[in-house]
DNA sequence: GTAATAATGTGAAGAATATCACATAGATAG
DNA sequence: CTATCTATGTGATATTCTTCACATTATTAC
């Protein structure tokens, strides 16, 4: 599928694409243009075309795109035409309400498996039915349930530790909620979502304009 | 402050050096040299100096940065030498987790307002003594506290406009947490957390190598 | 006071990314 | 079947961002 190296900003993009155009989709819109969806999408036209021009031709000239082929064909580009199983460590104020929130199971991503440390919390059920484990487990029970992606929710301190346990349990992709940046091999991909340094970005542009 | 047009890129690793020299600075460290936080922070040295010489100099030639000054430094360049009042809009799980989340606080914005639509909600308190107030008072409200960033938890179908109410009571900046591109006048910057854009992108690394 | 050392600050080179502008090709109408 | 129209796909261009490499300058030791 692949052929040249592509730019992690035109993955992130390919996302932001799919998502507006299945909001079409509901919208029961047929056919969009680049020019129309870059609108929506907050980019230029000839960005949406370069972007998609790394992985084959999917417009029709003349016409535009037609909706629901191009979110199927974003989502084989993206390997989104199959499940994914994640784990969340880290069951505080913002891991639970991640694992409740239910934007992950609407793109079609399943949780397989929960990890805290507190005894309080070890062997109780979340609302999804899974049971909460200890995170001494973890290695094992991520192997056995098939974990593709972890995502770390935990106190900073502690993201480190559990991002080498996820890596020893076989895991190549984690998503890091922990405001530190965790050390991994190559092998395994890293994304951070770290709010504080958007609302730092915001307070910067308050500060001294755009 | 401000001379020439700073990118982006470097304002939100200004934010990472901070957060890892803060951290230093806990472990009672003096002194850091550009290559020694740049592998902290997993960035190339010449990209810390260069990001910092946009503002001025910092350092001391043959010696590196004292990790004191240069937090101090930071936080000058990016506004954050002041408080910034915050309003929450939307407590469900992710809102009310957000809420409690202690980062916020840390790193010094106070939430001053919080708002929901759910006459369950409304009038309720939360852990930090917030009333929450019902959306329709939020213009009102948030001039009232001089609320200066607006952080937006509600589901993607009221984000625009939940937008457009804050851009009424003289909001500039928005954190969106909602999965949608929500369109704002020019004078207000919006910064989004998108966490399934992010999951996307693990999932494209796990399914064609990095 | 001088030399050696070390790490900054920065101009220049390089790489990556975005935008422009137009040739191309599918669709539709006459 | 031909002409017209429209929006794609893409080579060329422009811009933005990153890295290199070294001259510069504070410090320390002799």
């Amino acid at each position: 599928m692949k052929f040249a190296k592509i730019p992690m900003a035109t993955i992130n993009r390919l996302s932001i694409y799919m998502r507006t155009l299945q909001e079409l989709l509901e919208d029961e819109v047929d056919v969009i243009s680049s020019e129309r969806l870059a609108k929506q999408c907050g980019v230029n036209p000839a960005q949406i075309r370069k972007d998609l021009a790394y992985f084959g031709e999917f417009g029709v000239r003349g016409v535009g795109y037609r909706v629901s082929d191009l979110v199927n064909q974003i989502k084989e580009i993206l390997g989104l035409n199959r499940p994914w199983n994640l784990a969340m460590i880290g069951l505080g104020n913002l891991g639970s309400a991640l694992i409740r929130h239910g934007n992950f199971v609407k793109h079609g991503y399943i949780f397989t498996a929960a990890f805290d440390t507190d005894p309080q919390k070890v062997g109780k059920r979340l609302p999804n039915g899974l049971t909460i484990n200890h995170v001494e487990e973890l290695e094992d029970v991520i192997k056995e349930r098939e974990v593709h992606i972890g995502i770390i929710a935990t106190p900073a301190s502690s993201a480190q530790s559990v991002a080498n346990q996820l890596v020893l349990g076989g895991i190549n992709g984690i998503l890091n909620f922990a405001p530190v940046q965790i050390q991994v091999p190559d092998c395994c991909h890293v994304e951070n979502v770290d709010f504080t340094i958007k609302l730092d970005a915001i307070a910067y542009h308050l500060s001294f304009g755009s």
